[in-house]
DNA sequence: AACTCGTGGCC
DNA sequence: TGGCCAAGAGT
């Protein structure tokens, strides 16, 4: 029913795909697993800086492993999502502990590393080593969408049958590149708000926009709030630290921050969640 | 299953 | 202007 994706993707892809580092030939595993996890839920605009220093600063995974975990924390930036930093340091230690230093090729080695879930197990394997898997990412949800099933929008949670629609369409012949080009079309063509569907490969047989593009009529996507919450708090008060050069005193996490219960809740939670320690003077600091 | 977890750019 | 969204994972 989805034949003919294959061929007008892959040649798109072939004329289309954007040049970047974690693509190159020369990329390691390690470079690979680096880009996967900042890529969460992040664009690829901010992650690039980030990514060219990291991997200049840690090469290998033991380079990062002999590090702090404050210093992945403070090299992360203002990428987002902080606890990514702290899965990667820990992604570094136990390949350098239990897997030679080398990153593991297999998905459920990947799978048990802190931070990797089904989707980052399956492009690392997919990306570093070659290896044939179903990669389903936001991209290729919305892609196959509404190019096979004709909706705007996935449902809110993947389902089994997104999972199968994915593996049938995974080819005998080079999945990787098919995984990565149906990704990349869903991220500069077939996007969430104001799709180019002019410039698509598979408008032809689109059964979005063959149905004439109806909107999405789904189940209410709840979305996401940030101002006023214990998020934003948590980013103010990790920014203190991570701009400071050794411990810092209370006051200048009090200061950033003006409602003192939910602020002690913040930092009480940065401290459970490992991104700042609390010194027995007072003051707080990045992990060490 | 629903909720939490950062940040910034875009229309 | 502000809601929406971005190569998700953990609980």
């Amino acid at each position: 029913m989805a034949a003919g994706l294959h061929a007008p993707i892959l040649d798109w892809y072939a004329e289309n795909a954007r040049d970047l580092p974690w693509r190159h030939p020369d990329a390691t595993p390690w470079g690979i697993l680096v880009s996967e996890i900042m890529l969460q839920q992040t664009p690829v605009a901010r992650v690039l800086p980030v990514w060219i220093e990291w991997m200049e600063r840690w090469p290998t995974p033991a380079a990062l492993a002999a590090e702090p975990p404050g210093e992945a924390v403070r090299h992360w930036g203002r990428l987002g999502y902080p606890r990514r930093a702290l899965n990667l340091h820990a992604c570094a230690r136990a390949i350098t502990a239990d897997h030679d230093g080398r990153v593991p090729a297999g998905y459920d080695e990947l799978r048990r590393l802190p931070g990797i879930g089904d989707y980052t197990a399956a492009a690392v394997a997919s990306f570093a080593y070659g290896r044939s898997h179903a990669v389903l990412d936001t991209n290729v949800r919305r892609v196959l969408a509404r190019a096979v099933r004709g909706e705007e929008y996935p449902p809110k949670a993947t389902t089994t049958a997104e999972r199968r629609l994915a593996e049938s369409l995974v080819p005998g012949l080079d999945a990787p590149r098919w995984a990565v080009a149906v990704m990349e079309l869903g991220a500069l063509v077939c996007t969430a708000r104001a799709p180019r569907c002019a410039d698509c490969p598979v408008a032809v047989s689109c059964a979005w926009r063959l149905a004439g593009r109806p909107a999405y009529d789904g189940p209410e996507r709840r979305g996401q709030t940030y101002a006023g919450t214990d998020r934003q708090c948590r980013g103010r008060l990790l920014a203190v630290l991570r701009d400071a050069h050794g411990a810092v005193p209370k006051e200048a996490l009090d200061a950033v921050w003006d409602d003192a219960p939910q602020r002690e809740r913040a930092l009480d939670g940065l401290v459970a969640d490992g991104l700042a320690e609390a010194l027995p003077d007072g003051t707080y600091r990045l992990p060490t």
